[in-house]
DNA sequence: GGAAAGCTTCCACCCGCTAGAGGGTTATTG
DNA sequence: CAATAACCCTCTAGCGGGTGGAAGCTTTCC
């Protein structure tokens, strides 16, 4: 009902959960999985029910899937989103734990060079041996 | 028992798991599961029945790490891990395989910058505004 | 010889998803 | 307008990859 006036004011009731995986790109599953954790609040429900998420959710998805990626667990990102919502801009811990985070991005980072760096031995050793077993 | 000759011959009886543990950095008990799973086997038992593990088994736990390290299932590791006992280095697919890793491990540092980008952003936008909610 | 450290097995549990069942809602289309 | 497809809901179960702890042998060290 209604169709949107095509020049502007969208209201923007909220965004599905469906749309939210689409921009993110996470599975719907999980996006459901998080609010499940508390992680993320739907800015509300639909009539039928439905969590409607608003950009603040998108923002905060943002940092969940930087966290993530270097395993900061859900309990703590919880603990992190809360004081971010809070607005604690000022809150010094937070920003050290951040900045902590970011440190240990390059650490991950090196440990994949290094990994990279391992299997490179890896098929070198066997470009060169053409066919030799691992010594044993 | 026979202290080692300080000057060679090592007959090295075998590694027991705590050693290698210390060698690898990785947790005993995680050693024992690849070894459960099959991933790994230890070169013998002791009659008291301890695992007991050789260098080929450090450099197995050196690319078991490596490709953990970007979510190479146990169940593909322990293939790989076969093929490369088998001694099977003209086997490309294998060779591929690893190559494709290789290639997953730079997708996955850029993911790595990329939150760290995010973050970044996140921590200036703090310290830009020294104190302000997020807009809601 | 006796305590401390190290090893064994086995079983239970945790975390972070993910799959599927069963059922309601919204959108499209003939 | 009804039918159908696409979407969403909750709930329960299961999986992958470990991790913790109990109970009980071995090895090491004083």
């Amino acid at each position: 009902m209604a169709s949107q006036g095509s020049v502007s004011a969208k209201p923007a009731a909220g965004l599905r959960i469906g749309e939210v995986a689409r921009r993110t790109g996470l599975p719907v599953k999980t996006i459901r999985y998080y609010c499940d954790e508390g992680l993320l609040q739907p800015r509300a429900r639909s009539e039928a029910g439905y969590r409607l998420f608003d950009e603040e959710n998108l923002a905060e998805l943002a940092i969940i899937r930087s966290l993530r990626a270097i395993d900061v667990s859900i309990r703590e990102l919880a603990k992190i989103l809360e004081v971010r919502r809070a607005g604690v801009c000022n809150c010094s811990v937070l920003k050290d734990s951040i900045a902590a985070k970011m440190e240990s991005i390059n650490l991950r980072i090196d440990e994949l060079a290094a990994s990279k760096d391992e299997l490179a031995r890896l098929l070198a050793s066997w470009q060169d041996c053409g066919g030799l077993k691992p010594d044993r």
